[in-house]
RNA sequence: GCGGACGUGGCGGAAUGGUAUACGCAGCAGACUUAAAAUCUGCGGCCCACAAGGCAUGAGGGUUCGAUUCCCUCCGUCCGCACCA
């Protein structure tokens, strides 16, 4: 066999078929062993699969294979993310319908991902747009609604008026909506809302048991939920200057310190108090008006000049009835953040400083860095935010700051007006509730009717599904549910009389909050989840997928699995335990002189270094090589999955995604490199005939003496196989693949030693079965269609996917002897060998025979010898 | 602006307080071959003709017997958040 090129074309398919038709990655629930649950984010049906998830599914795989070896229950579980807007632009680019173009996507990518050799249990495949997974989802959006989950309210949201459908944030781009360029605006709407905030301080203290995710994750939620204390402060106005004798305002602050440098109150213009006033002055309402104008897009926000109108209103200091302070209505106030009122305090905040700047309304230092002379220090451009001691502040002066914090806060709680006191301390959050309305078509529609006599009414269990209607037309701009001639026609459920049921969708965030719960038990029809299945299985073990979902996906559904478990649908909080978020895939690009990109298959590729040059297959035409991007279509740097397959196959493609570059930062795809995979697939393959033809002779008992070349190989073979054990647990996936080729290495020294001898001493060729025998379970998770292969070629009968990880004999890992380095002043300068538990004397008196150690002495004492028992001898001159 | 990560040969990278440059890619030289491909062997941080030696992990400083690793300052690259009071 090992003069036979390996044929990846024509095994990897025999392989994946036989796979198949044992049914051997089918995950049964009652199977005894421990349980482990290896999941990579299922994927939204685009079309087709792309490099990026090629990587994924690989690292998920290697795992999935590695535990199975390791004796675990392993379940390792596919679906498809299948609602979204790609679906319906298709349907309006392209005529075809939503429902079509995403199942025909699903059977293209399915028979992709086949062709990968993944060890997926497809008999629990899950499509999220199946009426058989949105139907639970359903189900729980009602439990959620009793439980007090959910809520209805109004929310400004961007409105594109061409397409008449709401536009998330990053739809927007320069006011305008990225299909239509229709200037977008700002619209109240009616909208449901999961009340994740309620979750905000149990989310975020939960954070910290998430000890198997990157800190880097962590950090990112921890930010987004943005935990703030401060006070709420009730300052009283003068009710002569406000519009209907409005007395009083509240406003939210995190330094309460900083009272008496208070300059001015500002309102959000959004605030009632601001809306009050504006029907009293014409002016104003210009001012508001042209505040709402600008949308929520980043960009406006960025570029906004911070503006302010003076209301007129008065309000007076909490602690000087004489003090008053000018109420403006300014556009960075935001309403929906503590109470949309501030009070301001310039020479600490540079966003207060330079609204002051602007209406020259002056500033007060309070707090004064030390070693700086209050009397000199002023503030004029840029605000002191640091720590320092109290300073014209009356009763708070010589105070440090959170001693300053919580003496106004103690005063003013003791103060009480109108049997309410004057402060309460506050933790605010950043994180705002979740809104989940969409006015879309292909989406989980929400089951409620609306009925003018009984109001909101949730659909009753025993009619769910609601499902979308077929019949739709996408000829229109807006949501085709909103607008077909029956399906929103309904009996109120309560009063029976005509009612209107709710055309919004859900966000399809929603369907990914819990597939990874239903994937425990996909079967069960009259309920979400099936309790003893959920509970075992959850959490997941190992979660795998992109950096881009650290925010939003995953809080998403650290929130959902406590709303399951508060309606009873599942027992635990945290959904996944162990947390891995991988690199992109890139790609160098490649500019044609017209400034359009060529795709790396239309590129020819000469010379090396500096003088590497691409010129077009087609023309011969120059193009310059450009930047490694991501791959994208736009930069046209892509290469398909499926090309790659066809020409390395599955193994190759497979081995290269974890070669090299560490799993967690980006791996750069080069031609060069998928030959050297490639290279390597051809390599162990005619390693492993080589050593099956030695390994002929071997005895059946294992011999009782090993002579030094068997020992140094066996030693190779465990020593490797305790190696790449660690490092698959740890994910450091291009480590291990550096110590399998390093035994394959070992493993190749060892063929020459026997063919330079002429023939296998017995010792020699029992310890090359063995070390073949370690050696194809090693690579079998990265490459399991070439282990079957040569564990058949072997000899072996049962396949390597079902075998178990080999046994590491711990003896071999321990020298005898050890050659310890021997530093002088810390720098390596000899080698010393010793027995394994030599003393430090002995060691000591060893180094200081070596001629490099005497001659550093020149005939001196050393001044100190440092012996690091197993490591390393460092002697000081 | 706030927060975080990273910086090692020509290139991807290894080593998380103990032999810096494992493993691979590219390169060079050689073997096999009529030739090529494939394969195999050898060499590859810099300075110095060699050796000895010295210098090298973005730059500078510190801690340590010993620092790529820990600490401080600076430079550069990347990422997240951002009128959040």
């Amino acid at each position: 066999m090992s003069n036979e090129r390996y044929n990846a074309r024509e095994t990897e398919p025999r392989w994946q078929k036989l796979w198949d038709e044992r049914g051997i990655f089918a995950t049964k629930n009652d199977d005894p062993r421990p349980k482990y649950y290896v999941l990579e984010m299922f994927p939204y049906p685009s079309g087709r699969i792309h490099m990026g998830h090629v990587r994924n599914y690989t690292m998920g795989d290697v795992v999935a294979r590695y535990k199975r070896a390791m004796g675990f229950n392993v379940l390792h579980p596919m679906g498809w993310d299948a609602f979204g807007m790609p679906a319906e632009n298709a349907a309006i680019e392209r005529k075809v319908h939503p429902k079509t173009w995403t199942y025909e996507n699903i059977a293209t990518m399915k028979k992709q991902l086949k062709s990968m050799g993944l060890s997926l249990d497809w008999a629990r495949e899950i499509a999220t747009c199946d009426p058989s997974y949105y139907k639970h989802q359903q189900r729980m959006f009602l439990d959620f609604l009793k439980a007090g989950l959910i809520e209805r309210k109004q929310s400004k949201v961007n409105w594109d008026p061409v397409d008449q459908t709401v536009l998330a944030n990053e739809q927007v781009i320069d006011g305008r909506g990225w299909r239509s360029g229709a200037e977008v605006e700002q619209r109240e709407l009616t909208q449901w809302f999961f009340r994740i905030s309620d979750y905000a301080q149990d989310l975020l203290d939960s954070i910290d048991t998430l000890d198997r995710w990157p800190d880097k994750v962590r950090l990112m939620q921890r930010n987004w939920i943005g935990r703030s204390e401060g006070l709420l402060v009730r300052f009283m106005l003068d009710p002569k200057t406000t519009p209907n004798s409005e007395s009083e305002l509240e406003i939210y602050t995190t330094r309460p310190d900083t009272l008496f440098g208070a300059k001015f109150m500002a309102l959000s213009p959004d605030h009632p108090l601001a809306a009050a006033a504006a029907k009293k002055n014409q002016k104003l309402a210009a001012f508001i008006a042209e505040c709402k104008k600008h949308g929520t897009a980043q960009e406006i926000i960025d570029k906004a000049e911070k503006l302010g109108f003076d209301t007129g209103i008065r309000a007076v200091h909490p602690f000087d009835p004489n003090w008053t302070l000018p109420v403006y209505v300014a556009n960075f106030i935001l309403m929906d953040y503590g109470t949309g009122a501030i009070f301001g305090c310039p020479a600490h905040d540079q966003r207060d400083l330079d609204f002051v700047n602007k209406y020259g309304l002056g500033n007060v230092p309070v707090v004064c860095p030390e070693g700086q002379d209050p009397k000199t220090f002023v503030i004029t451009d840029t605000a002191y935010d640091g720590d320092g001691r109290m300073v014209n502040s009356r009763f708070l002066d010589g105070m440090t700051i959170a001693d300053a914090k919580d003496a106004v806060a103690k005063r003013l709680e003791g103060e009480t007006r109108g049997n309410r006191p004057v402060a309460q301390r506050q933790v605010n959050f950043r994180l705002r509730d979740w809104g989940i309305s969409r006015q879309r078509y292909w989406g989980c529609p929400i089951p409620v009717i609306h009925c003018d006599d009984c109001g909101v009414v949730p659909v009753p269990v025993k009619n769910l599904p609601v499902t979308l209607p077929e019949d739709i037309e996408f000829d229109r701009p807006g949501n085709p549910l909103d607008r077909h001639p029956t399906w929103k026609n309904v009996a109120c459920p309560q009063c029976g009389k005509p009612a209107r049921r709710e055309t919004d969708t859900m966000d399809t965030f929603v369907d990914s909050s819990w597939y990874f719960a239903r994937f425990t038990n996909p079967w069960i029809e009259n309920a979400p989840t099936e309790r003893k299945d959920v509970d075992s299985w959850l959490p997941v073990d190992q979660y795998i997928g992109g950096i881009e979902h650290a925010i939003l996906h995953l809080l998403y559904s650290r929130f959902f699995t406590r709303a399951m478990n508060v309606a009873g649908h599942a027992g635990l909080k945290e959904p996944f335990a162990g947390l891995f978020t991988q690199g992109m895939v890139v790609h160098e690009t490649y500019r044609k002189t017209d400034g359009t990109f060529a795709t790396p298959a239309e590129v020819k590729i000469d010379g090396a270094g500096d003088q590497r040059r691409a010129t077009l297959l087609a023309t011969g035409e120059e193009v310059e090589i450009g930047s490694i991007e991501k791959m994208s279509k736009s930069k046209r740097n892509t290469v398909d999955p499926d090309d790659i397959i066809e020409t390395y196959g599955a193994d190759t493609a497979r081995w290269f995604m974890l070669s090299d570059s560490p799993p967690e930062r980006d791996v750069i795809w080069t031609e060069e490199r998928v030959q050297g995979a490639s290279r390597f697939v051809q390599r162990l393959w005619r390693l492993v005939g080589e050593a099956h033809e030695v390994a002929k002779s071997a005895p059946k008992e294992r011999p009782a003496e090993f002579g030094a070349a068997a020992l140094k190989l066996r030693k190779a073979a465990h020593g490797a196989l305790a190696r790449v054990s660690g490092d698959i647990e740890k994910l450091h996936f291009n480590v291990c693949l550096a110590q399998i080729r390093e035994f394959a290495n070992a493993m190749s020294d060892a063929v020459e030693t026997v063919s330079a001898a002429g023939q296998a001493t017995p010792d020699m060729a029992w310890a090359m079965r063995e070390a073949a025998d370690i050696l194809v379970p090693l690579f079998h998770p990265m490459m399991p269609h070439l282990a079957e292969e040569c564990w058949a070629a072997l000899g072996h009968k049962t396949l390597i996917a079902q075998a178990p990880w080999p046994q590491v004999e711990g003896a071999l890992l321990v020298e005898d002897t050890i050659t310890l380095p021997v530093q002088i002043n810390g720098k390596k300068r000899a080698d010393v060998t010793v027995p394994r538990d030599a003393a430090h004397a002995d060691i000591e008196a060893a180094v200081l025979t070596l001629d490099a150690v005497k001659k550093a002495l020149e005939g001196k004492a050393p001044k100190k010898v440092i012996v690091v028992p197993q490591r390393i001898v460092n002697v000081v001159a």
